[in-house]
DNA sequence: CGAGCGCTTGACCGGCGTCAACACCCGTGG
DNA sequence: CCACGGGTGTTGACGCCGGTCAAGCGCTCG
């Protein structure tokens, strides 16, 4: 698992409680903003996003998380979630209990060192978002986004999404989205690899990067 | 101090390695984005920036980090900084050596904790600057900058920054920045407090909410 | 086959960027 | 003491990028 890939059997020998595989299917809400957390989740397969809303009723989404990554972490420290969850595919997760984790981080090395290094990712990850994909024209957002979404097996390719959330994401309209797209389509950056405008190869990766 | 705060006679037994206090002139810089870090540091007074340079070139503001904050977490997990820290004004820093944190974090069950709070605010801290100071019209965004830097001590001032720095914190242009600032003045919402631009009193914390 | 949803494209307009001039503060030197 | 110069903030004129409103297209599903 994602947490507990370098524990041992001591470590392993201390886990009294029942850790769940859970599944959410597309737009299911894994947890709203401000919620008691029963514990914290690892994903396995599938995007998750983080959304916040403003104090004037704007929604925002701050993160993708994908598979590997953890999902409110927050929990931790507070025991309450900072962001609401929103499953943008099916997808499915580990729920582990706070208890569990309060206790091995402080028993287990192994777990203390890879939990600070989720942390650490996910500072690195928000930081990523606010100074790589919203700072700039449309165009250079647009791009921004396509080169952090590279699939990991195979980096020709790009996943996408639905228009309005990519507007939450880059603060532009879906329509804004939509244009720069096209544009980027129409200059031979990227091609779509199928009819749902989600899957796109990249073409000329260096020049997306110099957008 | 800001970490070590709630420790007892025998965490602070195992401090084996001297933690420096520093004292930074306005401008300098603690450190830059990629080095080796040496230590972690917590703010005393003044405050220091988080700058970041994306591929093309262009600088970032990803944070502002004041008294009471930790400077350089994420040297924790990998002994590197993710970004440049410089100080806006004069800032008293202490240096903490990462043996010193690493040895006490396994040890001391209340830096522990402690230190999974500064993680937690620091990722907090970062959504919030994205989804409350980068999104929406040029207005909305200084209004949020002038709430954010309100003084804890006396809430009706607030601190803004030289008008490009504010610019790369919005993603704005300097003149765009000093425009909405007048704007908010001649609408009744905040007035300076001396003539160099960089204090104002908060007349209307309502109105500015809700810009 | 029609309804509905999401994506695209067009026309128009407003907000923000660009370029420029000017005001103000402060330190320096005649 | 005042003249000068540089740095910073403000303000104006104008153009362009992106927002707004609307129409149209293609896919999916009933």
């Amino acid at each position: 698992m994602v947490l507990f890939a370098d524990l041992n059997e001591q470590d392993f020998a201390q886990i009294h409680t029942p850790i769940d595989d859970l599944v959410f299917q597309a737009q299911a809400v894994l947890y709203t903003e401000g919620e008691q957390a029963l514990g914290v989740f690892t994903l396995r397969q599938g995007m998750v996003k983080l959304v916040r809303s403003t104090a004037d009723g704007r929604e925002r989404i701050v993160r993708v998380l994908r598979p590997g990554d953890v999902i409110g972490l927050e929990a931790l420290a507070t025991a309450h979630y900072d962001s609401e969850a929103v499953a943008m595919s099916e997808a499915s997760v580990c729920r582990i209990p706070l208890s569990v984790l309060h206790h091995l981080s402080a028993h287990s090395p192994r777990l203390h060192m890879r939990l600070m290094q989720k942390w650490q990712q996910a500072l690195r990850d928000a930081d990523d978002w606010l100074a790589e994909l919203n700072f700039g024209t449309a165009r250079q957002r647009v791009a921004g986004l396509a080169l952090k979404m590279r699939d990991h097996e195979q980096p020709r390719l790009t996943s996408l999404f639905a228009r309005d959330d990519m507007g939450a994401m880059l603060d532009l309209k879906l329509e804004t989205v939509s244009r720069e797209i096209s544009a980027l389509v129409r200059d031979g950056l990227i091609r779509p690899v199928d009819k749902s405008g989600r899957r796109y190869e990249i073409l000329d990766d260096q020049g997306l990067q110099t957008v």
